[in-house]
DNA sequence: ATAGTTACTTTCCTTAGGAAAGCAAGAATA
DNA sequence: TATTCTTGCTTTCCTAAGGAAAGTAACTAT
């Protein structure tokens, strides 16, 4: 209930995402995305390969996938690990920072797949224009 | 722990946004970009005029705010008001469905915020390349 | 007649998203 | 030896979305 006195657990505001300048609005750009929300989504369930995270995001082509997964690994979300065999392995895993982002993006998925019902009136109202 | 009696605190999984033609795909993209979670966030606050919602997401251009609005408008996400006033008023604010949405995207504004450190680093390391 | 207010729209340009095809590096097969 | 197969991309091309700047409509106040 007190702001005075703060523990590890506690969060410390240092940012403020309404401002343009903000550092942290460019984190939030990148997570703040389909694609980005869909590849932490999947990789909450374990590491994966390139070729399984392309089967598994319904639909991404190979670049944008690519360039999903170089931002999510500039911003230190996931993590690629190159095996030199034949043919390539590579890996992506969640950093600690990707596991906590995926919390409220874990969220997000689970009501937009929970709002089913209503996505569809919507689009048969649109239908009707 | 029973999957077998649901209640109607229960959301039911009616999709799967991993699928590409599942209509809650597009709810996740409409809700998972920047400017729609920083609209939520700020209507969070409550009502809001078209000006100020300018004033509090800095650094979107109006073309850019009348067209996320207008996308959250048209899946019930925000309510928009006309009052024909001199000069006219516009206000916006969260349908219930728009609330729901909020808490996840809250959570992840909070996240980007109190991770700022770690953007500056791995900006940092950017400029180092 | 001019300026002010609000909520946009329009124009123009750049960037991001998406489809399709190509590529490199070996291993296995014919 | 040549072809095929696999994986993880890159490249090219085109369209759609994002962003900066200026313009517009409608009415009030000066």
């Amino acid at each position: 209930m007190s702001l005075e006195h703060s523990t590890d657990h506690d969060h410390v505001h240092l940012g403020n995402v309404f401002s343009a300048t903000c550092p942290c609005r460019d984190l939030l750009d990148v997570v703040a995305s389909k694609w980005s929300a869909l590849a932490i989504g999947a990789l909450l369930g374990g590491r994966m390969r390139f070729g399984e995270l392309q089967r598994h995001l319904d639909g991404i082509s190979p670049k944008v996938l690519t360039s999903t997964l170089r931002k999510l690994e500039d911003y230190g979300i996931v993590d690629r690990e190159v095996f030199a065999e034949v043919p390539l392995r590579v890996e992506y895993t969640l950093t600690p920072l990707g596991h906590e982002a995926g919390v409220p993006l874990e969220a997000l998925r689970v009501w937009a797949e929970s709002q089913l019902e209503h996505a569809q009136r919507t689009e048969a109202a649109r239908a009707l224009v």
